[in-house]
DNA sequence: AAATGACCTTGATCCAGATCAAGGCTTCAG
DNA sequence: CTGAAGCCTTGATCTGGATCAAGGTCATTT
């Protein structure tokens, strides 16, 4: 059990990542800065969701990731060591944990289809209809970057879905 | 051991994906169709390699996702029970696939984030640098795809790239 | 050998979304 | 209260990549 405050920092590019996140209460970001400084949400995590750069975690290599809480939070952090133990201890957490991945993972192919398959108007129409909570919680910046657009052309975006109705 | 001619398929748009897809020769791809008709390559698979619709594998609901064969293949297919099985005997066996999969989930985050982050020429550039096999092999129409162009975009930058040096 | 189809290229034009610039509204620290 | 930062919006302009159209090459089929 942890607490963070906002913009409290977990991971940091050039860290190894070192733990699983679970969030208990509250609401974080997982980004990358590309080569000119502009930030890329790669993922929110909200309530009794997790959150973690699993390449850096496993690899034990530097990540280029941030994670950052966009809220105060309170957090659970499953180190490295412990996760090991507990898979090699107790078998099914190897199995709670591929679990855990797969669903993550088929939701990462269906973002990527959707990424190349449609367009900004019906990629954030998705997300507000399948993240209520996220679209009202977290600053539209960080919807657009975790969208792939602009600021400045989501916000068109949403001046004209909300005249339609 | 299956065999495989070009064109066929191991899932089609609304079937089940009842087998994890071993590719002991050959190449395959995974595609989506749009409500345009459009393909979007989603996921190549070569010798070595693993192909299969997860989402639907695990719910055992129609898949939106179509395999098919781009060369004449050998594949092994482990059906749905015998995975199961090899699971509950073997714990094993959910650790090494849990590997598996962290390992795609890492590739296929990284690929959002360039889809995000950077230009066509750039993934393109990437693609060839790191699936060099792939490059080859695949048709650029198929690429393109995968990539998030259209095959007339990525004609131009090949053409740009290659009067470069 | 002609015909079909798969694949690649090139030109002309168009558009979704980016960029640049400015202003306004909150919130919060000093 | 005041200033600064964070966030959202709107306008003007630009551009990466799409679309439409045509032609060219090669391999396979008939």
């Amino acid at each position: 059990m942890r607490r963070l405050k906002r913009r409290g920092f977990l991971l940091q590019e050039g860290e190894v990542c070192r733990s699983y996140i679970y969030v208990v209460e509250g609401c974080m970001r997982m980004y990358e800065v590309d080569e000119n400084g502009v930030e890329h949400n790669l993922q929110f995590a909200q309530e009794n969701e997790w959150i973690v750069d699993i390449g850096s975690f496993h690899t034990e290599k530097p990540s280029s990731l941030f994670i950052e809480a966009l809220e105060a939070c309170v957090v659970v952090c499953i180190e490295h060591a412990d996760l090991l133990h507990l898979y090699t201890q107790h078998p099914k957490f190897d199995r709670n944990f591929r679990v855990i991945i797969e669903d993550l993972f088929v939701e990462l192919q269906q973002r990527l289809l959707r990424r190349n398959a449609s367009s900004a108007e019906q990629r954030y129409a998705h997300f507000v209809q399948h993240h209520p909570g996220l679209a009202a919680r977290v600053p539209n910046v960080h919807v657009a970057s975790y969208l792939g657009v602009t600021p400045e052309f989501l916000s068109r975006l949403r001046a004209k879905t909300s005249k339609r109705g």
